[in-house]
DNA sequence: CCGGAGATTG
């Protein structure tokens, strides 16, 4: 009895600690006050358990939840008053609405002999949260005591989650299992088995069996309709999608939806903002979707730009999923006021770090520097899996700190989390940026032998970049010429920059034959080429060179950078004007021009192209973006005030060597970003020691 | 006492 009563005085104070925010979440008239108040009164404190759980579960914390379920424990109700199914039932789908699947399974596991109910229940929470082999594992036991007497045997609805399971899986043998067993008991003409069945089949990449099923079905409602729209977006049709939807009568949020992610999947953004445009009504997810239209098709600006829209147009608050996809678009730009503001939000709000928010957050600090806030979101998050640790890793490999990356790759197997692909790409760049060859090595054998992961093309590269910075240039060749897969232009572009490092002319001559046998149309080639012939004294053949590449119209990545001052990103193209302080800008650069030759910077001295086949120098040099940013940055901020710069491609040498003195002019700390890692200028020096 | 379709991270 006393174990009850302290349990809920406990109760009472978290209960009156969240009742704050419950005005703004529930209409006035439905406040759960009278009905479902833990402990609003004295009299009300030792209200019935089973009837406060019954009646609003939704409603509880998860602290809750397992407090009610002590008191139950402690105290439980005559068997004959209350099935312990239908408690179980309530409990388990309450837990897995605050995310803790790991107890509704517990709950579950409790139950002396759970009822098809229960079992549905525990189905539908799985399946639910992407476990999809808990789930079908689940089904199998299902159907093993259905053999039994008394035992449960599988109703209608637990098709829905089975069949969830099968095409998330892509189990199309258990899938098709499942199918004969629905019609052996004859639910076939279930219209939520058979929309489930349409998904499958397109989730298997199986559209034509898919659209039998559909043109059978006597009755479709729009689930039906707009299960047909999504599996042809699915198997990349989306024009087949594009006929479902302008045929379908009804039309829901969510074909809407749909047919926007089909396009925006493509990368056709234009059309996706059509259709946009042309709804009808929006909810939360609508704007989610066009949001991370744009992010996903590195429209990193427009997408920031529909989230403040969403919220002054739309007049709608955006939930964890749109966070996600601004803090990704943030990431990419650096943009930090505007990240900081996410998380004062997610704090302001209260919302869950789930993994998805927690993940997301913790990039965008690592991706604008702050490595030490990413590191805390990581400690803070309640559950961490194999992207977070991967964020960790990729971001203290970004900022050059190699060991910790290794420490972090260590801590992550110790904690039982298995690293994937992208996982080995922070493991090596982290290895790359420090010269850490023969380690590099090592982690790339085992990443294929221990871990059994097919490198990427992008391994192969790393390997290559590892290898020539370091000057072991035989190696990287051999190394390529070892590979199983046909090396690309990426692989040997690697090669090739250690070939300019160390000026080894012949290999590199060698190396831009490969190149433009695979790509003639390859501009590092001919910058390379170019620069060679420079060097040797060819200048008429260098002249050539450069002309052919005109020719050719070789189409480049342009360089562009981001920077973002009062919460504003102003984005940067080499060579670019169309920015309002231009004026300002070119005078700044040509006053840090003067001061840098004073200090016997000479751009002309360096022939040798750091970057194979990104930006292009020639006289663009003083205009690559990064400085247009940077100059930007020093007109439009105080002095002393760090400038934080973000990069698409990697920096090139000069505009390397330009920052370190222009840091050291305006004392200043220039923080770049490119593609590859962070670059903090101070006093005229480089974090990365100039190896990058 | 229960189910199907859309939006999210490296």
């Amino acid at each position: 009895m006393g174990t009850v009563a302290a349990l809920t005085e406990e109760t009472e104070s978290s209960y009156s600690k969240s009742a704050s925010s419950l005005p703004s979440l529930v209409p006035a008239h439905r406040k759960p006050a009278s009905s479902c108040s833990l402990a609003l009164g004295p009299r009300r404190r030792h209200r019935d358990p089973v009837a406060l759980l019954l009646q609003c579960a939704a409603q509880l914390t998860m602290k809750q939840l397992l407090q009610l379920q002590a008191a139950l424990l402690t105290n439980p109700p005559p068997a004959s008053a209350v099935d312990p199914n239908v408690l179980a039932v309530k409990l388990i789908g309450a837990s897995a609405d605050r995310g803790n699947v790991r107890h509704a399974a517990l709950v579950f596991s409790r139950l002396p002999s759970p009822n098809v109910f229960a079992w549905n229940a525990v189905l539908k929470v799985h399946a639910q949260h992407n476990l999809w082999v808990h789930t079908l594992r689940y089904f199998e036991q299902l159907l093993l005591e259905s053999g039994a007497a008394g035992g449960a045997a599988p109703d209608e609805y637990t098709f829905t989650s089975v069949l969830k399971a099968c095409a998330g899986l892509v189990a199309a043998d258990g899938g098709e299992k499942a199918h004969s067993l629905v019609l052996k008991l004859g639910f076939q003409s279930n219209l939520f088995i058979q929309n489930s069945l349409v998904d499958m089949y397109f989730k298997f990449g199986r559209p034509w069996i898919a659209r039998r099923l559909f043109e059978e079905m006597s009755v479709r409602d729009v689930v039906s309709w707009n299960t047909l729209v999504t599996g042809y977006c699915l198997c990349g049709d989306v024009h087949g999608a594009r006929q479902v939807f302008d045929r379908m009568g009804e039309k829901s949020l969510i074909s809407w939806s749909a047919m926007i992610a089909g396009y925006a999947r493509l990368g056709d953004v234009r059309a996706a903002r059509e259709l946009f445009d042309a709804m009808p009504e929006r909810n939360v997810a609508s704007w989610n979707v066009m949001i991370s239209a744009y992010a996903q098709n590195e429209k990193f600006m427009e997408s920031i730009q529909l989230f403040r829209q969403m919220q002054q147009v739309g007049g709608l608050l955006p939930n964890d999923v749109t966070l996600v996809s601004v803090l990704s678009a943030c990431a990419h730009l650096g943009a930090l006021d505007l990240g900081r503001w996410i998380d004062m939000f997610i704090k302001r709000k209260k919302m869950e770090l789930n993994l998805f928010l927690g993940n997301a957050l913790a990039d965008m600090y690592a991706k604008c520097g702050c490595i030490a806030e990413a590191r805390a979101v990581f400690d803070e998050m309640a559950e961490r899996d194999v992207v977070s640790w991967t964020v960790l890793i990729s971001g203290l490999a970004m900022h050059g700190h190699a060991d910790e990356a290794l420490d972090g790759f260590y801590n992550m197997l110790e904690h039982g989390i298995k690293p994937n692909d992208v996982t080995f790409m922070g493991i090596l760049s982290a290895c790359t940026h420090s010269g850490l060859v023969d380690p590099g090595m090592k982690y790339f054998r085992m990443m294929t032998e221990e871990f059994k992961i097919v490198p990427k093309v992008e391994h192969y590269g790393c390997v290559v970049d590892l290898l020539s910075r370091a000057g072991r240039l035989d190696e990287a060749e051999d190394f390529i010429n070892s590979m199983r897969v046909a090396p690309n232009v990426i692989v040997w572009g690697g090669l090739l920059g250690g070939c300019q490092i160390y000026k080894d002319i012949i290999r590199g001559e060698r190396v831009v034959q490969r190149i433009l046998e695979l790509d003639p149309e390859h501009s590092g080639s001919y910058v390379y080429l170019a620069n060679l012939y420079a060097l040797t004294g060819r200048l008429e053949d260098s002249a050539h060179c450069r002309l052919r590449m005109r020719h050719n119209k070789v189409v480049k990545t342009p360089g562009c950078s981001w920077i973002e001052v009062d919460n504003m990103v102003h984005e940067f193209f080499m060579g670019d004007r169309t920015h309002p302080q231009s004026d300002k800008i070119y005078s700044m650069i040509r006053w840090l021009s003067y001061r840098m030759k004073l200090a016997g910077y000479n751009p002309n001295v360096s022939l040798v192209t750091h970057c194979v086949d990104e930006e292009e120098k020639e006289d663009a040099l003083s205009t690559h973006s990064e400085k247009l940013a940077v100059a930007f940055g020093l007109i439009s901020t105080g002095e002393g005030t760090t400038i934080r710069v973000v990069k698409n491609l990697r920096v090139c040498n000069d505009c390397h060597d330009a920052m370190k003195l222009i840091s050291q002019i305006v004392e200043r700390e220039i923080i770049l970003r490119d593609r590859s890692r962070f670059h903090h200028f101070k006093d005229g020096l480089c974090s990365c020691k100039d190896y990058w």
